[in-house]
RNA sequence: GGCCCGGUGGUCAAGAGGCCUAAGACACCGCCCUUUCACGGCGGUAACACGAGUUCGAAUCUCGUCCGGGUCACCA
């Protein structure tokens, strides 16, 4: 046995597989021409977050769009920084948002599919079987530098103003033998696995990002980590085996990783690994005192996705609001295909944006008000009522106390009406949004508006109780209002009165604002009609006669 | 600081040398409709970061400046 097979037997003794055998295990997938194969692989060391989230959206929907395959992968090679439930929590977080899943976890604790163990702390013999590999053919060596010695040698860079990291003639292991090696171990000192980089500084990479285009770069010299001392590979050494034995062919990334391709290339070249086509998805930013930024999982409470569950943003509303942002011209496409899935929109990478966008509420706010808008008022009881369920446990004791109710209630101005209303953007504003509905929640609170007088008022409501009847439609409900209008001196027709506004005191429209007030306690709502409708008659004389008595 | 990427109204953006007197959406303002509000309709305010080139002609191509973002770990 030559140096490099003595090292890699040094370092690595239990590992008696060959790549050839992983190559075997799994197989080129069988997919159509043009069938892309996308992932999203999280870390569970945080709960899903926005970037997350988009970034899955992009790889799900083009592997949709394409008939491919997208698969999630646990990216958990970093144990210090996991927190519990991470995997349940994205995973999940996922298929709330309507995220399928084809293959890898497809739930916390259920995994399917040909390609794995899809988890990386379940993979160490394959890493290992690679990189043994390496140092078999001088690819790869051991270093035994520690942390302070690196952080020596950066000090030192850094006052020679020199490019800092483990490169050149910094990297201080670089041509360790095997006796050199095997002293050391015996001392019980630890070490990490490095590439030998083959890469020159002076050369450039060049390579085509599907989203932001050419991209020049100059070539790895770095001889990164590719295992570290506990044996566990480094991200990108990860990413390089699994992507190429999970047979990835797109991988579609958040843009803080483009730094990092010429190492992801060179490991591919090197490993004798087609590099899969790169995608860098710029982030959502976040305007910060003036001031634009990544969108941060600790400063803004957007960024965890919990925060639209919470505020009750449909989680279709959320997608539709990113796919904006995904894609400029989805909004066209979704003003001519209302009820599609967003599935089935033509997405193109090429038409992503290339800088970031900030996140924007009020926009969020309007895409999800013409959604909610054209729910139905039984699936808006669904799915109010599970939102509340989580959220707002009294609210959903009154909604499902009797549903037959609550769904009339959400009818208001909703079913068979041509032009639905647009109030209502996240299910956390209903509670109070249909409050005077609600006799648990209904608190009288009439105030006459500055253009009339009480007498006026009071009058107005004591002729209004004789002829109103629950039966009214709209129609003839408003007529009984013009009819009384004229016996208070106020004009039956708007135009009437605003030909002449000296002749009256006001028009029916200012009545029927003291009978709204005495209803619901507010200036603005849907229709009165209807609102008395629900209410009943019996409730509705009741809040007109607590009006009059203290008028 | 080195290396990348970017810069069109307040926000998201269309734009590929002449179709740009720069689209559309959100927000904002006004008017109309109207039982209030909302919806809807109509209209309005508002932008090519700056400076040099190339060209008959530049938002678009080149260079420089400035500004913003990302990255430089045994984190992902």
């Amino acid at each position: 046995m030559n140096n490099f097979e003595l090292l890699a037997e040094l370092l690595l003794p239990d590992i008696d597989k060959k790549p050839e055998y992983y190559e075997n295990l799994y197989p080129a997938r069988n997919l159509p021409e043009g069938a892309r194969v996308t992932r999203i692989a999280p870390s569970p060391t945080g709960y899903l977050h926005l970037g997350t989230l988009f970034a899955a959206l992009v790889n799900r929907i083009t592997a949709t769009s394409t008939n491919g395959v997208f698969y999630t992968r646990i990216e958990d090679t970093d144990k210090k920084r996991e927190i519990e439930g991470g995997i349940e929590d994205i995973i999940d977080g996922l298929d709330r948002f309507g995220i399928s899943i084809d293959e890898g976890f497809v739930s916390g604790n259920e995994q399917k599919g040909e390609y794995g163990p899809y988890q990386q702390s379940y993979r160490g013999e394959i890493y290992q079987t690679y990189v043994k590999e390496l140092i078999r053919q001088g690819l790869a060596y051991p270093c035994f530098c520690t942390s302070n010695e690196l952080e020596a040698v950066r000090k030192e860079q850094e006052a020679n103003k020199i490019r800092t990291g483990y490169h050149g003639k910094w990297a201080k292991h670089r041509d360790i033998t095997y006796e050199e090696a095997k002293a050391l171990i015996e001392q019980g000192k630890s070490f990490v696995v490095r590439l030998k980089s083959p890469g020159n500084e002076e050369n450039k990479i060049v390579f085509d990002d599907a989203i932001k285009g050419k991209i020049e770069m100059p070539e790895n010299d770095e001889d990164f980590v590719l295992l570290k001392s506990d044996g566990i590979p480094t991200y990108h050494f990860a990413h390089a085996v699994d992507d190429h034995l999970m047979r990835t062919t797109h991988v579609l990334r958040g843009d803080e990783w483009i730094s990092s391709v010429p190492k992801h290339i060179q490991l591919f070249k090197i490993l004798g690994f087609k590099p899969p086509k790169y995608g860098h998805i710029s982030p959502i930013m976040k305007l910060d005192n003036g001031a634009k930024r990544k969108i941060s999982k600790r400063k803004d409470p957007e960024a965890a996705v919990h925060f639209f569950a919470e505020q009750g943003y449909d989680s279709e509303c959320v997608i539709d609001y990113l796919m904006t942002i995904a894609a400029s011209d989805f909004e066209d496409w979704r003003r001519c295909s209302p009820d599609a899935s967003y599935k089935s929109f033509k997405f193109n990478l090429k038409k992503m944006s290339v800088s970031g966008a900030l996140f924007d509420e009020v926009k969020l706010i309007d895409v999800s008000k013409n959604r909610v808008s054209k729910l139905s008022s039984g699936e808006l009881y669904e799915k109010i009522t599970a939102w509340a369920k989580e959220f707002d446990k009294d609210f959903y004791s009154i909604l499902t106390k009797n549903p037959q109710y609550s769904k009339a209630v959400f009818a208001i101005d909703r079913d068979g009406v041509a032009k639905p209303r647009k109030d209502i953007a996240k299910f956390s504003e209903a509670k109070d949004y249909f409050s005077y509905l609600f006799e648990e929640l209904y608190v009288p609170c009439f105030q006459l508006p500055e253009n009339i007088n009480s007498y006026d008022a009071k009058a107005f409501l004591e002729k209004y109780k004789t002829v109103y009847s629950a039966d009214d439609d709209r129609q003839e409900w408003f007529n009984k209002i013009k009819t009384i209008a004229p016996m208070l001196n106020f004009a039956a027709e708007t135009k009437e009165y605003k030909a002449n506004p000296d002749a009256f005191k006001g028009h029916a429209g200012d009545l029927s604002t003291v009978l709204r007030m005495a209803i619901t306690g507010r200036r603005n709502t849907p229709d009165l009609c209807s609102i008395m409708q629900v209410l009943g008659k019996d409730e509705c004389i009741k809040r007109i006669d607590n009006v009059i008595i203290s008028l």
